[in-house]
DNA sequence: TCGAAAGGTCAAGACTTCGTCAAGTTCCCG
DNA sequence: CGGGAACTTGACGAAGTCTTGACCTTTCGA
């Protein structure tokens, strides 16, 4: 259950998408236009913000930015096909995601999870710890037996998710869906690699594991050794 | 390999791309139009629907409201672009996902996977027990009495299999569609040797069968010992 | 009791998957 | 711009896994 903001001028969307919203189970809130979606993200406080580019009295990534002024709720932008190149400004402008019109409300459902799942991790929940493993979201820092290890922003990410999944086997597809936001097939040479490297720089080999397991033909998991 | 029904006037159209899938392995239905569509939705019971909006008979819309009507099947819908605000209604009704035309066949295939993913979405999880076996999905591991057991990956979905079936004879046929996913005959002694190696590693034999009990002429099953 | 059919096991080799390397590309920083 | 770090991609070998056919054993009906 989320509380979301639904700001679009287009009736018939705004109720369509508020139907099928609500039938999930979240709790929706919409506004016609972008000084009542302002008022209404100040008043309510939503968890998700999801906003019309073409709205009539105000351009969209400038409230895509006063929305950011008085609060850090997540913004999803939606935007017509035609439009696509303002994206760009809008997530310079401090928006999370988009969505290019017209979309389903399993799209959006999807989006949003994604959104908030980010939003949440990198704000709400402390630092990891797996065995020796410390990984501190915070300050984007792991140490190992309190040794600091050095990661790139890749190797983060792929050792954060397999942290929050501890124990569990995580197939390649879904690292790629959810690490390297790669819905669809490839690149799988690409897991391989980084967790190559990964494995490196925790100190193990593939044949020596300590943490990270392969289990061949399923994917990987990362557990405490012992 | 899913069973998809493709619901398309364009008797070209058609063609290619039931050839692309077939080729992909995937098993093709088609229809020619929203009458026969719906007839073969109920009789082949499809895992997904590919579904031209400008048929000639039914409107687009409508049928997929009777797809929905009669099974929570998903539904692509293909459009020409000049077309394209229908979507919106379309997925209103209850279209999952929608294509603009013309489109290949690999990002049809790309989001028919994607639509699948989430539709199967919650259907597993949760540790399997049967006597002092237990089977952790999760972790893709198994354990008799404590003791872990080590298996590949087909010999563990075999298992599985098996034990979401307790106590359930299941023929070699139905293991093949359903664990090997190859639903027309062949290939019945891949089933028996792994069925050997699983008794193996589960410290049986055919001779003094614990767990996995064979029933002549008909298939396995899987029970308690006692 | 015999033969046919089903099931069990074995071993060979075809096929996958994974780990690693090295070459290419992109992106950022100065 | 130039250089470097980070990332992606393809190639390749090694190891693991799966399939296949041969051969053996068991079962069961004629």
């Amino acid at each position: 259950m989320v509380a979301i903001l639904f700001i679009e001028d287009d009736r018939s969307i705004r109720e369509s998408l508020e139907r099928a919203l609500t039938q999930r189970g979240h709790v929706v809130t919409t506004a016609n236009d972008g000084l009542e979606g302002l008022r209404r993200a100040v008043e309510d406080s939503p968890e998700l913000v999801v906003l019309d580019l073409g709205l009539p009295d105000i351009d969209g990534n400038d409230l895509v930015r006063m929305l950011r002024a008085v609060s850090d709720v997540p913004v999803i932008v939606a935007t017509a096909r035609d439009a696509e190149e303002d994206v760009v400004r809008s997530l310079d402008a401090g928006a999370d995601d988009y969505l290019v019109k017209p979309f389903s409300a399993d799209t959006l459902d999807a989006r949003m999870r994604a959104v908030l799942r980010r939003a949440r991790g990198a704000a709400t929940e402390g630092p990891l710890v797996v065995g020796g493993l410390h990984i501190d979201r915070r300050a984007h820092e792991v140490t190992l037996d309190d040794a600091k290890v050095t990661l790139t922003r890749k190797e983060f990410e792929l050792l954060e998710y397999l942290a929050r999944n501890v124990g569990a086997v995580v197939s390649k597809r879904e690292l790629l869906a959810e690490v390297w936001d790669q819905p669809f097939g490839g690149g799988e040479r690409t897991v391989d690699v980084h967790l190559s490297w990964l494995r490196g720089k925790l100190g193990e080999s593939a044949n020596e594991p300590r943490y990270l397991h392969t289990v061949r033909g399923v994917g990987v998991r990362l557990i405490a050794p012992g």
